[in-house]
DNA sequence: CAACCTCGAGTTCA
DNA sequence: CTCGAGGTTG
């Protein structure tokens, strides 16, 4: 080795044992962490190997000559009679068969070979704080931090206060005995009690993960903090023992903890051979989002504590047991740009272009920011380092600012101009998002619209994606979504090749002379293919706002006619229920644009054929006299009652817009009633609006007599939801025999909710369901009842 | 008018 | 899946 390489590597040893103290200095004494455990971990693995292939550089200040940091000074220090041990970790599988190559090796040394495959008690590895708890007599004496393994901290007063370690042992426990385990916040403790610190507008610090909320908790001097932090305990491992025994194996003595009380996980089992610890580590991985406490990964330790004792030690981790870490859900990155998206109502959302890192099994790029509150409450700003979470569910969120770096630019501000049209971007009084204003004329709104048109549960147009509409729009075939029932396949084919030459991107074949047409073919068959469709859905696709797939199909139930529905005044719209004022002026307002009206006359004229149109309820026809209509259209201080009162003097609309100022006074209304109604009549826009009223009420055709009533169900008048994967169902085809038999089906579960239908990896909602003591159905049963009602 | 229940809209990656 | 906001109800 030259001179010079050797002092670089050390060099790099002080750096990287520098950045390591600091790291853990933070991390241990200030609470404050400043980079993630699996960036600590890869710093700890890379000094390590540096003092591997180097032992001169090993100094005994190293961070790996010791298991954690310095115990702070407000505590007492315990000394741990036996060390509390930290393990080595494994990432990959191949690390793991290595781990049990050298045990195999190592024993076969000593003994004879015993065939078959070594057995170990598999455990989960909790994110948690690891502490032992000293029973004498079976009594809690005292609890320690672990510290640096030889010496930690006195917690005693805040242990005591977690409800899950026993303050007395049961049964015949040995005289003294120290019982070592993890204390852990449980996610569903930590979840509450950020929504309640986030409620307290500042008076309460958020706690930053389950991890750092409980290691931060057991720290307080005052216990009274600690007991109000909702913390559990799990015991996995005996220290001192002293008049007593305990069994040959680690999987008894679990199960020995377990009869003497102490909380042990139902998750821990034992193992065959690499094989069988690798299935628990992917049984396990599985598992990993729904469990109601954070894991870092798995631990196999070998059960048989004889075998473990002749192994023994490397510095001061066993070799007969090894941690195999699931792929960080935590890294740190930087941001690249902040972009914002526009969406289909014009929605302006930023988000966070990231430096591209390796999170929770997948490579993350963007993440969004919400809106402009969120990126103000986290302080991101363009160049920050940060902390990518890829929690319980898939969504990658930006957790927090990492302090300490060198801050960005300025602060960051909502633009106030769209960067696609340049219209004004306009955030309402009292409302979270910000919108373009530019409307259909904004292409990023009508790329949305377009998008939403064709999605599988709007008009189904499979093989439409947003890359596409782009193009279609940039290069001008498309204005709006009637111009897709007249696109031919020429149309498709020279709009590629117009795309593919703009971005340079013609690939060999066709500058060969061959042209790929299958993609233009499948498309245009599942436009044609669209053309026959449901009024639910049809309506669901216009994309007006606040019209979703149950408003859409509300409207549907009611009105039955898309030449209805597209004059109704909104008072009338009003009437149907879950449709309030401001979900029926968006209607309205929609439907009184003349260049959607024009849009629905072209999908209509180009052959959008509806396939179930009928005549309106019954229920509606009961709702639409005068009096009832009255009462919806808002007038000051016309309520139902005064409504009623108006309507047996005044008899229809065009009475009450034909009647003369004394006609109102005869009526008995209370004087300031009277003011309202005649200031009310006395503009031209709301006489408009009265007398659409009076007509659409009148041209609403009568009910077919004895049609559309539904057959009642075995399930009338029950909400039922799903949650989780169904196997011999898709969630939509149980939806749909579920409804048949007169259910509803609704998408969260509330008091209401008559049952749960809970397929596998069911998350929040059967949590929720077992909160609130719904009934669970599995699919077994789900099953078994629909074969029972003949379907 | 507050509490509760729904619905709508937006979101990431392979 | 989660959040925010609209609708209904006591």
């Amino acid at each position: 080795m030259s001179e010079n390489s050797s002092s670089r590597v050390s060099e790099r040893a002080a750096e990287l044992r520098a950045q390591l103290h600091e790291a853990s200095h933070r991390y241990h004494v200030l609470d404050e962490p400043t980079i993630v455990d699996a960036e600590y971990d890869a710093l700890m693995r890379e000094l390590e190997t540096l003092e591997a292939t180097h032992p001169e550089l090993v100094t005994s200040d190293s961070p790996t000559q010791r298991v954690g940091a310095h115990p702070s000074s407000a505590f007492a220090e315990v000394r741990h009679e036996v060390p509390m041990l930290s393990l080595a970790n494994a990432f990959s599988e191949e690390e793991v068969a290595e781990f049990m190559r050298r045990i195999r090796d190592r024993l076969d040394q000593d003994i004879s070979d015993q065939g078959g495959p070594l057995t170990f008690s598999v455990e989960p590895k909790f994110d948690g704080l690891a502490i032992s708890l000293r029973y004498e007599n079976g009594v809690f004496v005292r609890g320690a931090t672990r510290g640096d393994g030889e010496t930690g901290e006195d917690v005693t007063p805040n242990l005591r206060t977690i409800k899950s370690i026993p303050l007395r042992l049961h049964g015949k426990a040995p005289a003294v005995i120290e019982v070592r385990g993890e204390v852990y916040m449980p996610r569903a403790g930590f979840e509450k009690y950020n929504a309640a610190a986030r409620a307290s507008d500042g008076k309460i610090k958020l706690l930053i993960n389950p991890r750092n909320a409980a290691a931060g908790s057991l720290r307080q001097l005052d216990a009274r903090i600690t007991a109000k932090r909702p913390l559990a305990f799990f015991a996995y491992a005996v220290g001192v023992v002293e008049g007593g025994s305990l069994p040959a194996t680690h999987s008894q003595t679990l199960r020995k903890l377990r009869e003497w009380g102490l909380p042990v996980s139902d998750l821990v089992g034992t193992a065959d051979g690499v094989e069988g610890c690798l299935d628990y580590y992917k049984r396990i991985g599985a598992q990993r989002d729904i469990l109601p406490f954070d894991i870092d990964g798995v631990v196999y330790k070998l059960d048989d504590l004889a075998t473990q004792r002749e192994l023994g030690f490397v510095g001061r981790t066993p070799r007969w047991a090894i941690a195999h870490k699931f792929p960080a859900q935590e890294q740190t990155t930087t941001v690249e740009a902040i972009d914002i998206n526009i969406g289909r109502t014009g929605a302006a959302t930023p988000t966070a272009r990231l430096k591209p890192v390796f999170v929770g099994g997948v490579t993350v790029t963007n993440a969004t920011l919400h809106n402009a509150d969120q990126v103000a409450r986290l302080d991101v700003r363009v160049g920050d380092t940060v902390i990518v979470r890829r929690a319980g569910d898939v969504i990658p969120e930006v957790v927090r600012v990492v302090a300490e770096q060198p801050r960005g630019a300025a602060p960051w501000q909502m633009p106030a101009h769209c960067p696609i049209c340049g219209s004004a971007i306009v955030r309402e009084e009292g409302e979270v998002v910000a919108r373009c204003t530019g409307g259909l004329t904004c292409a990023a709104q009508r790329v949305q619209a377009i998008f939403h048109f064709a999605a599988r549960r709007a008009m189904d147009i499979d093989g439409l994606g947003e890359r596409y509409i782009e193009d279609l729009c940039d290069l001008g075939y498309l204005h709006s979504i009637a111009d897709l029932y007249k696109l031919s396949l020429a149309d498709l084919l020279e709009m590629k090749r117009r795309a593919d030459e703009r971005d340079g991107t013609t690939p060999e074949t066709v500058k060969a002379g061959k042209v790929a047409t299958k993609w233009a073919e499948n498309l245009i068959e599942a436009i044609e293919h669209s053309r026959r469709t449901t009024l639910t859905r049809f309506l669901y696709s216009l994309g007006i706002q606040h019209v979703g797939e149950s408003t859409a199909k509300a409207l549907a139930l009611w009105f039955g006619e898309i030449d209805i529905i597209r004059h109704l005044p909104w008072p009338i719209l009003k009437l149907v229920p879950d449709i309030g004022g401001e979900v029926a002026r968006a209607i309205d307002a929609f439907f009184s644009q003349d260049g959607n009206q024009r849009v629905i006359d072209d999908l209509l004229a180009r052959g959008i054929a509806i396939t179930d149109t009928h005549a309106p309820a019954p229920k509606l026809r009961a709702k639409l006299d005068f009096a009832s209509l009255l009462a919806e259209v808002e007038i000051p201080k016309v309520t139902g009652k005064r409504a009623l009162q108006i309507a047996t003097a005044i008899d229809s609309f065009d009475a009450l817009l034909a009647a003369k100022a004394t006609v109102l006074v005869a009526i008995g209304l209370p004087v300031d009633t009277q003011e309202s109604l005649q200031h009310y009549l006395a503009q031209a826009e709301n006489r408009k609006l009265l007398a659409r009223c009076a007509r659409a009420a009148t041209q609403l055709p009568a009910a077919i007599p004895g049609a559309a009533s539904q057959a009642a169900g075995p399930l009338d008048g029950q909400t039922v939801v799903l949650t989780g994967t169904l196997v011999a169902l898709t969630r939509d085809e149980a939806k749909a025999k579920l409804e048949a038999l007169g259910a509803k089906v609704a998408g969260s579960v509330s008091k209401k909710t008559s049952f749960v239908v809970a397929g596998s990896e069911a998350g929040s909602k059967l949590d929720k369901a077992q909160e609130l003591g719904v009934d669970v159905w599995d699919e077994a049963r789900l099953m078994e009842f629909l074969r029972g009602q003949g379907s």
